[in-house]
DNA sequence: CGGCATCCTTCTGGATACTG
DNA sequence: CAGTATCCAGAAGGATGCCG
């Protein structure tokens, strides 16, 4: 039938949803790459004050796990002392869509719980 | 400066984000958002199955706070035995954009590591 | 500056069994 | 069918301190 294959296609795209939540899983991975979304070069420093609330703890792992996942590429300058600069691939930048739409929904949102 | 206005702008844009996933945390509640967004009206049990690997208990749970966040609507349908119908609210379907890019980034991504 | 190591508490979520 | 209850392991994540 019909309705086997549409059943059967619905399956796959939820699964596909929940593949892309996978690597993007954590308390702050998708703020981080909301930051480097919004300010393309960005330091370890100025990141973990971009992001409200995160420890140098974790942003230091979320990114590692990024950049596995290819998502972030890191680069270390020479400086002194050293300076780590962060950027979206060519592949994390394909995120930037969805973090623009979750940016305007998350205002939306936030009038939301604040007009009650 | 100017500067220092569009650093304000992108922390309240990476703030909205980080409202926005509060929403949206667990293991699971994309997904099952998801499967309401292809599927408009959805019985427990039917989510359950579309929702690979997800337990009855934590369906139960986030489906509860999907709805205390007026994402989802409850409705129960006095058949025999119970029926339970969920929907998105006209809110929640303010998400239905983030999914379908959520989904093709998705697709794009298993690709990705399959590839490997 | 950009981390890593350690400790410790809280939260997450799976398995299983039970209820109206 | 649509949940709830309990039990419990392991993961998440905060605080703090140390290092090149």
């Amino acid at each position: 039938m019909a309705d086997d294959k549409f059943q059967k296609d619905c399956k796959k795209k939820i699964m596909a949803v929940h593949d892309a939540m996978d690597v993007l899983n954590g308390k702050w991975k998708i703020s981080i790459v909301a930051s480097l979304c919004y300010h393309n070069k960005r330091r370890f420093s100025e990141i973990l004050n971009d992001v409200n609330g995160i420890s140098n703890k974790m942003l230091s792992k979320e990114l590692k796990e990024l950049e596995i996942n290819k998502l972030v590429k890191r680069t270390v300058l020479d400086t002194q002392p050293v300076t780590v600069q962060y950027e979206l691939t060519e592949y994390g930048k394909k995120l930037q869509t969805v973090i623009k739409n979750l940016t305007d929904w998350g205002a939306e949102h936030r009038k939301e719980i604040i007009g009650k």
